[in-house]
DNA sequence: ATTCGATTGAGAAACGTTTCGCGAAACGTT
DNA sequence: AACGTTTCGCGAAACGTTTCTCAATCGAAT
């Protein structure tokens, strides 16, 4: 049905390997007058390169794939998700790539997975926060395939684009300090991803520092969605003992607690102060607008796919590790006064 | 470098085809002592197929296309995109498929966009929110290649799934009315999609059957975005000549609208009632927590791949509407006393 | 024993490109 | 006129599969 190349061979007469460097400018140069012909007759035959055909012979097919992963997974409810994403397809498209997405990386495991990564449609895959471990990497290590991760710093080898979380949290954490907050309660991310568990090191070693105590119940896990946000506040806001601020290891997990707090009639910022980690599109709109640690996610992402495109030219990937700004909004004000 | 089916048959002394066939179970019998020796060698040598050669013989790749369009194009901002991409990748996920999101559709027009889409990579694709007009189309009529379209019945013969928007501003301004409006303003999305112009026309047949007056300066148009929703509420609200009511075409419009209200001290929904459209996943956590027109995004989209899976099997899909449902929320209420 | 059908295997064509090797023609230089 | 150098064009190999055709082997039924 569709044109050929052939077909176009055929129809003048010439050969298909003059037809190839026509239409490309091919490595040999064609006569202007045969190559005009060519592309006359390519238009009037509705020819179409076949880019599979192609990337049978050149290996390459301009694609670079985008593996979600259990955290990133739920795009939708994922604003961490939602911003790579963005930054990769933005500069993909003037990188004029094409960006695939795999799905079932949860469901078919290590092996499998790699043959569907390793199956030729992409040039290189981009982990979006890949949990700590498992067994893929050393599959795409051995085939040498380029990928880069975002979001850990658990691969030593692998260009990861990840933000200063140490200096994020402490910026956060300092923030409170100065306000008079001593009493502080933590909600970090399930240590599945390493970012949750650096972030609640840097909290402890914070507190260890300013020599302030935190009674164990003061340090809850989620697994960075609004949900567990919600139910670690309904659990944190029925002891007796109150922290006077609760630092969040994301945007999600705070929104949660803040409808949570604002459920169960607790002010924020008057009673207990609030710091998320991340700066999601959301934490500026919602009322009281959220003070937070804003991480560079659109440019992470971009990042992530201009380092595969310089794999691919050969030259090396390196780490890149983005700072972080400290967004001081209405959630946070100095603790009150009683107690 | 890699494996081949080749070099699995050099090693074991047989012929490509017989490999063929036990690697796929393929429409021949293997016995089954020939079969295990090939997996068991396939497994040394770590072979994985090569699903471009695959395709190259199939004409199938297992994977749909996506293509933002202009009102889609920036996921982050648009809660639309992402939901109904969501959909799309969580019902891609069940059905093993992936998904190729091109980019570069407002880059590259018509002709040469309809070369990217049909250059073999993937089986179909889902055109999110297109415009109105766009060459493209032709070009995949022409080419009888499967493809479906979200909110919009601009294009007679093309499955699409959509939400039923009569009915749904409908609802929205039959609250409104009951509440005891009778001076609603709307901010509809600029005609260049459909279903912006869609529901300002049902708002305005609403309005005329219902003979309410409804001066020019209360019908304003944005693009779908909260600055415009932004920009339209400081316009709106400088007028001597209030409305009650404000009917947005989108949540991200209405959340505009909400910021600059708040920011000017007009109080939503005391002074003013405010619907959107959309149910957003923000639009629930807002405060005021906004009132809405829910519409089905991610079923949406699982839909419209489900769609392209079966006009694959040559299965005719056919359109489908899908209902809305008026979400009661917090920034309507009745009009205030006074005037 | 002979025939028939099923099973098994080999070989090769095909998919649509890119690009290499080779020869012929054209050109300019001595 | 002989030579070297470009230019031009053709044919074919190659990429890694799937699947067709054909032939050979094997059982079982006549």
């Amino acid at each position: 049905m569709a044109a050929t190349i052939k077909d176009i061979a055929r129809t003048l007469r010439i050969s298909t390997s003059t037809v190839s460097y026509a239409l490309n400018g091919g490595p040999r140069t064609v006569p202007a007058e045969v190559r005009d012909r060519v592309l006359e007759t390519a238009k009037a035959l509705g020819y179409r390169p076949n880019r599979i055909a192609r990337s049978m012979i050149t290996g390459r097919t301009n694609t670079y794939g985008v593996v979600p992963t259990e955290v990133s997974i739920n795009l939708a409810r994922s604003p961490y998700s939602q911003l790579v994403l963005n930054g990769i397809l933005n500069a993909a498209e003037v990188m004029r790539r094409d960006v695939l997405i795999f799905t079932g990386f949860d469901q078919r495991k290590g092996e499998l997975f790699a043959d569907t990564l390793l199956d030729g449609r992409v040039d290189g895959v981009i982990f979006m926060a890949p949990p700590n471990e498992n067994p893929i990497f050393a599959h795409l290590e051995e085939a040498e395939f380029p990928y880069v991760v975002t979001s850990t710093e658990r691969y030593p080898n692998v260009p990861a684009f990840t933000c200063d979380n140490v200096g994020g949290v402490r910026a956060a954490l300092a923030h409170l300090y100065e306000l008079g907050h001593r009493r502080i309660a933590t909600l970090y991310g399930k240590p599945w991803l390493d970012e949750g568990e650096l972030r609640l090191q840097t909290f402890r070693k914070f507190m260890k520092d300013h020599e302030l105590e935190v009674p164990p119940e003061w340090i809850m896990d989620g697994d960075f969605t609004q949900n567990t946000g919600y139910e670690a506040a309904e659990k944190l806001l029925s002891l007796s003992n109150l922290p006077t601020a609760v630092f969040c290891a994301n945007d999600e997990m705070a929104l949660g607690f803040l409808r949570a707090a604002t459920d169960r009639g607790v002010s924020i910022p008057k009673q207990i102060s609030l710091v998320g980690f991340d700066d999601s599109p959301f934490a500026f709109g919602v009322t009281p607008s959220l003070t937070t640690v804003r991480q560079p996610l659109e440019e992470m992402g971009a990042a992530a796919i201009q380092a595969l495109e310089a794999l691919r030219e050969g030259q090396p990937a390196s780490n890149r590790t983005f700072s972080t700004r400290l967004m001081v909004r209405a959630t946070t004000s100095s603790p009150p006064e009683d107690k």
